[in-house]
DNA sequence: ATAAATTTATGTTTTTTAGCATATTTTCAC
DNA sequence: GTGAAAATATGCTAAAAAACATAAATTTAT
């Protein structure tokens, strides 16, 4: 594909392009936003700006669902997603939470295959979203992303192995204190540096780790009750990291 | 790197002077063996000839440990390796089981950290040995090798987030019966078209199926009882494929 | 603001699985 | 081949977690 001057100044301009489609809320481009695309070269941006489109999900609502052929990959710009896949009697297990810059969809359709779990919104969403296509066009053309892509990857990979001896080892008060110190990670305080910055039900807290929900409202009881950490409805305060730690650790 | 007509004769040769090398038992060379190293270009394959090492690892010889600076990227030749990870109590958990023409080791020489699992031979193996640094100049140069390795990673997320769930969400029988078929799909049957082509401690069976070494040898014998299986010491026969997948698809 | 629906809390029972004990069989080293 | 060690088999007990029940609190829709 050429690159000639109608297209420099179109990338140059690009972010003001993109602002006028999004009539509320602005976004930067993808590549400000996170390191795999900055690996694009101009050509390839301005061919992204064309195809990339915004869109609002709203809360609970689902983004794509295992089994489904793959179409996107998104890039969520603002909100929390949750990856989860359905298990025995619709029991559900939470892969994965996503935060802000966080690329999801992008494994079924560097493989052309269905989504292998599903994506639904904590709560109301923007995202860009990219065509599988397009989106292997890139891969193939441009070894950097390409590499990038797969470094990707590799950290889902390790997590997901990590993740499946926790979930099947640890004991419910280790998986509980798993997920709270994965929320913080993920997820940080608010101000007040004490409060989880995710206001999680405990059936997400249940289905993160591993355990039905009436356990999760329990054990995360007798947390607050050994002053671990404060409850205020969802809000949740996390009053003692170290003591969650050793919890998670020792199992 | 320049291809000269000496590095040329030493490609087309190349395949006699490994066998040199390795003075008792002869293997093709790697792209001859996988997909993915059919992607190098014939520069890559004469350096890969003059890097590319062949170990021996004797029965339950552990070829890298969890937490390992890793070294080296392995193509497994001959025999069979798990690829397990150590929880809770020195509980360990089969993540994967190599076959011949298998990669591992691959992941966390991509992004230049620790193994994050340990691998051990299930009996006496050879392997081709590629140094961490060599394989991944090969992964920058060659944008068809990295995505190739890509897809690779795409396979291993897969099916690491599909054992999350089944190892986590169902029960004792259904976990040993998943295992069961895994074996198989693996390793396939021996000439007599039934029993498995892989002799398994009921330790590993075990550890492979999250469950205590007493419940594996415990639970396989009721499958022996309802007719499903059929054991001769290690030597296990699938008597009713249906009736595992049903066992297996229900928890 | 109020009623209905959902979520949270907590106690009890049942099921599942781990842990332990012991006997038997198989494998391995010499 | 023989004895020691390891693996397998099986029963019993204890612990962990699910399932169920019910009530209280909170959220949501109107």
């Amino acid at each position: 594909m050429h690159i000639c001057e109608k297209c420099c100044i179109f990338a140059q301009n690009f972010s003001i392009s993109l602002r006028m489609r999004l009539k509320e809320e602005q976004y930067a481009p993808m590549w400000e936003l996170s390191p795999i695309w900055a690996t694009l070269t101009e050509e390839e941006r301005v061919r992204v700006a064309e195809q990339v489109e915004i869109v609002r999900y709203e809360k609970n609502e689902i983004i794509h669902n295992d089994g489904d052929e793959s179409q996107y990959v998104w890039m969520l710009l603002k909100g929390k997603v949750r990856i989860y896949k359905e298990g025995i009697g619709q029991r559900l297990q939470i892969i994965r939470l996503l935060k802000p810059y966080d690329i999801f969809g992008y494994r079924a359709c560097t493989v052309n295959e269905p989504y292998n779990s599903s994506a639904s919104a904590f709560e109301a969403c923007m995202v860009y979203r990219l065509n599988r296509e397009f989106f292997n066009e890139l891969i193939r053309e441009n070894g950097k992303f390409c590499y990038e892509v797969m470094l990707m990857m590799a950290k889902d990979l390790a997590f997901s192995e990590i993740q499946t001896v926790n979930l099947t080892q640890k004991h419910i008060r280790g998986r509980l204190a798993e997920s709270l110190l994965l929320l913080l990670k993920n997820y940080g305080y608010e101000e007040d540096g004490q409060t989880l910055a995710m206001l999680l039900p405990r059936e997400d807290l249940a289905n993160m780790s591993n355990m039905t929900t009436s356990n999760a409202i329990r054990t995360l009881s007798q947390f607050a009750q050994e002053g671990i950490v404060g409850i205020d409805g969802r809000h949740v305060k996390i009053l003692n990291e170290k003591a969650l730690e050793r919890i998670s650790r020792l199992g």
